[in-house]
DNA sequence: GAGAAAATTTGACGGACCGTCGTTTTTTGA
DNA sequence: TCAAAAAACGACGGTCCGTCAAATTTTCTC
């Protein structure tokens, strides 16, 4: 008796159900309030039949994770290919970023969570390897417009360097400080790591200087990076700018 | 009936044990390893008594954090402390983070979970205001070193930038690395992030690079920042770098 | 040094949750 | 229409958290 494409379809379905459903669990009251009981009684079926899309509790919060990361992805190809040369379309690729982090700071965070190890094990395989494909896939992109610039006479890398290590660089650099604003969100006004200055605008300025480091034309001295983000904001990114949650502390 | 100074010395005598044994608990199994009843188990008290040092799992684990944090405290300032242009202890600095992230990537780890605020509520608000005021006195050593650079010539800051914005770069820079090297430490060969080039020297060089982006003398041009980064691991943390575990992939 | 009062320690207990598995219900195909 | 397969259910065992009244130890007083 083979699944009918009917009802291979349900399925996938449900699972879609069962995670805006946890999604929504999460983001009221965290982790703790993300249970398999609640999550059966929401979606009005029972623990054993969750148990059949999910192996396990962090598994549900995995499949959160790679639902997420796909967002990510895709909003990092409409960036990439926006015409205009390969630091224009970095720079857009930055805003993608900033732009996802800010539209739903907790998932953020939450695939920040997951992506330390305890979870790999525990979550499902292919879940795991979906995490490992779509990270490939992100950096694949960024990679790519290094490559770009490279080929386009933009950028000359010092001679032992790889594409990946500015892709290191670019990532390790947002995600750090998305890593230092988001854990200090909700901190006590007098929030030790950033005193007035606003860490949204300070990380494009840091990227765009570390790129200057790197030599990557036109440098900032040659073009006027802020004008230049405020377009891509606006052109690429406007709808889900209106989505951004005015707490998020989102800049204009 | 006041505690006696000896009464209080036992006191912090034990939750230093407890901690030390919870430690090895997370360091075994992870978080989910460690539990009340095996910590109260493993150190041959009672779970009651265990509660009257920590007034829940997570305040324990934040326990943990701010100790670790302490550490790291140490040799940010012994960093700090070396000789030199304002650069080269600034150099000093980030090899200080690096090498105590690959002497303890599991709690270094830990600390980054910690660090996202579902924590914070649960632990005592003492741990918290600790952790505050650790992070704090990190970003005052590096934001001391960055206006010493000011002050001696080195460094222009751009017009509307505050030395704490160079700081939220290098933290932001160093953290998300080491989240990325970290979230990748165990990963499968096919490890997406990195092929084959080695994180930390990448990091130590984007860190250089985003210093010349900022126009700090000396340039990398100017200085052979690796070689003095070697003798500074020599020089400075030659007792920690014996203590790295070869599995961390620390160069050299 | 005996004994009362305070402080500390203890572990049994209530409650929440995870993940399983035998039972019941629904679906499928003849 | 009916039997076999698949899916859904929810009671259950087990783990762990955090509490609290009772037991034990320490401290103070005479």
């Amino acid at each position: 008796m083979a699944t009918s494409p009917r009802k291979q379809r349900e399925v996938e379905q449900r699972e879609e159900m069962l995670l805006d459903v946890a999604r929504t669990l999460l983001l009221e009251d965290g982790l703790k309030g993300l249970t398999m009981e609640r999550l059966a009684a929401a979606t009005e079926y029972s623990k054993g039949t969750i148990y059949q899309h999910f192996r396990s509790k962090d598994d549900v919060v995995a499949g959160l994770a790679v639902r997420n990361m796909r967002g990510r992805i895709r909003m990092f190809e409409r960036a990439a290919a926006l015409p205009g040369r390969p630091r224009e379309r970095m720079t857009a690729v930055g805003l993608a970023e900033e732009v996802f982090a800010a539209l739903q700071p907790e998932e953020y965070q939450a695939m920040m969570l997951l992506t330390c190890q305890p979870i790999q094990g525990v979550a499902a395989a292919d879940h795991c390897a979906a995490m490992d494909a779509l990270d490939a896939q992100a950096k694949g992109v960024t990679s790519g417009i290094v490559r770009d610039a490279v080929a386009a006479g933009d950028l000359e890398l010092p001679p032992d360097t790889s594409p990946d290590g500015l892709t290191l660089a670019l990532w390790g650099l947002s995600i750090g400080t998305h890593k230092l604003i988001l854990s200090h969100l909700g901190a006590t006004p007098a929030c030790s790591v950033f005193g007035d200055l606003h860490p949204s605008l300070n990380l494009r300025r840091n990227c765009q200087l570390l790129l200057d480091g790197y030599g990557w034309r036109p440098l900032s001295g040659d073009l006027d990076y802020p004008a230049l983000e405020s377009r891509i904001l606006e052109q690429l990114f406007s709808e889900e700018l209106r989505r951004i949650p005015a707490s998020s502390g989102f800049p204009r």
